[in-house]
DNA sequence: TTGAAAGCGCTAACAA
DNA sequence: TTGTTAGCGCTTTCAA
């Protein structure tokens, strides 16, 4: 770490300058073939590897973006992370993953990560801005922010997303195409756009076949595992049960699918389940899990894409950039019983 | 962006000068208090923060540490990652992820980025060293590298790992005890130190309980889902057929579990099932899944506080540091049929 | 096409 | 306790 090879030392060995290193380097033309080689040559010879530190403080730049989402423990962020690290890796930038477990706070702390250098760009996929950034005059548009699968409102700032009202209702359609009338929904936590998304989309579909929906037919979950069982045991209390419920995650529809059969019931013989997400290990799932697919990979892909658009000075898509969705009709849904 | 303030606007701002607003700001005492104060406050007052860009430069560091894995898609890191995180974040370091997926290029590209100060150290979870750097006299001593889960012979790395051969023994001494003899294993992929550590405690549990180990009960596995599933097949295809399978890691448990399903064999009435790693939603598995688990979280925080004090100066442990196992017993396992 | 010189913003040695 | 000065290693004007 110490006796490092650096531009001086080559300049020295070639005999130039070390700018005509710098720029053989980089390759940045404005140099003779002949020298670029012979400066190549040496630097493979001294393994030079030029320190990061000191370009990046004359660049401006880290050559690092941050992949903000609200809990790295969900395994759903990966696959996007995958896709956001293969078009950096290409170009050149490293991916650093900011975990804001819903707290304000960290949320901030980010936008504070960008201010200070720590990345050039960010793909946020926590849905908020943190207060000081969204009342402030000069505070966001001058960062690179992409948003991912959320919506931010109001901040001019591009987006890349899915449909979930359309998602849902083809969801929900399919359990109607079964041929269940009694369609009950497990909601995401619940002033958040995506969950809103997903319960207008099974609002919309209830309607369009003509379904009421009965009181206690829409369970408020947290999209996590035991708010799915919480809601089966609410759902299985009323007096009209329904034959089957469409979930706002995967994860819910584990822990409902989980609770219905500790209560007896068999998915899909007596009540059907469908899911959103197709999150890993759902193929696996006992029964496999019917549910809606997004392309994560190809999420994480457009959102980096975007963003380096954006670093390199472009205006972002003024519109938000929608990704197709996909219902995978597995082994959980069934026609209900006579 | 552009007209951020700097030490120096402060600086005159306060009527000091450049240095003292720097001893300031970092709480390095050697400063009134009286004037301490007033430099926080005028920084609050301009919003300041520094360029850590520069500080950086300055200080030889990056105040960030990589945490290399096989695979970011496998949700097994992510707690790793978590823990890592926590005790990276009290301490004001940032966490990069790297993703080899076992290609030896991208490991040494790791270290490349550890040499060009990308980042201070590193916690390495893919048990190998480039080629490069295991050879080279010079190349990994001033390395700050813990090594976690995985083992790396002859580096006089620090590691923190788990006793992969005790804890598989008490896996399989449980299907023992429950009464079976005809217990076959999936290992995982087969020269790692880990495969051979959890396969090694299967034989020896099998040899203290007096039992042959028929031939084909040992059925190698990658640790992905599918080769679960080949290997129950192969399993079945068998003359005796065991009754009980441990199988190296719970993704291909789930496999294997899904495939006895699809043959018809009744999980855990016909065959008993033990996994290990108790990955995310292990619980809401059916039927749940007894499997061994490790302390995640644990051993990221373990792995990063080595790190720190490495980096801090202090010599690594010579010896490694094991973090303690359990066997969950859920219901994946039950004594064999009559 | 190349070199000289400046400087990115910060911290640390040394001197006062 | 504070200021002066230098410099981390690189890139990029500007001039030749």
């Amino acid at each position: 770490m110490n006796d490092r090879p650096k531009i001086k030392d080559i300049a020295e060995r070639a005999g130039v300058s070390p700018a005509t290193v710098s720029r053989a380097l980089t390759d940045s033309g404005l140099v003779t073939e002949a020298t670029r080689r012979r400066i190549h040559e040496i630097a493979r010879e001294l393994n030079y590897r030029p320190n990061v530190r000191a370009r990046n403080l004359r660049t401006q730049r880290s050559m690092a973006v941050l992949l903000v989402v609200r809990d790295v423990g969900n395994p759903f962020y990966l696959d996007v992370l995958k896709g956001v690290e293969a078009v950096g890796r290409a170009t050149g930038y490293s991916v650093l993953m900011g975990n804001t477990e819903n707290d304000p706070e960290r949320e901030a702390e980010y936008f504070d990560m960008l201010r200070d250098g720590h990345a050039d760009g960010m793909i946020l996929m926590t849905g908020k801005l943190p207060g000081d950034i969204a009342g402030q005059p000069a505070g966001i548009e001058d960062l690179a922010v992409v948003v991912a699968l959320e919506i931010v409102e109001n901040a001019g700032l591009p987006h890349v997303q899915i449909d979930n009202i359309a998602a849902s209702r083809s969801a929900v359609r399919h359990l109607v195409d079964l041929g269940h009338r009694r369609i009950a929904h497990i909601t995401g936590p619940m002033p958040e756009t995506m969950s809103v998304g997903r319960r207008d989309g099974y609002r919309q579909a209830m309607a369009e076949a003509g379904f009421d929906i009965p009181e206690g037919y829409e369970q408020h979950g947290n999209y996590l595992l035991e708010s799915g069982r919480d809601a089966v045991r609410q759902l299985l209390a009323l007096p009209e049960p329904p034959t089957a419920i469409f979930v706002a995650n995967d994860e819910m529809a584990y822990g409902a699918i989980h609770q219905l059969r500790r209560m007896g019931r068999d998915v899909p013989g007596d009540v059907s389940v469908v899911g959103f997400d197709d999150i890993y290990l759902s193929q696996a799932f006992y029964p496999p899990l019917t549910t809606v697919s997004q392309p994560r990979l190809d999420i994480g892909r457009m959102a980096m894409t975007v963003l380096l658009a954006i670093l390199a000075g472009e205006a972002g898509p003024a519109e938000p950039i929608v990704m197709p969705t996909e219902l995978l009709i597995r082994a959980s849904t069934a026609p209900p019983a006579a």
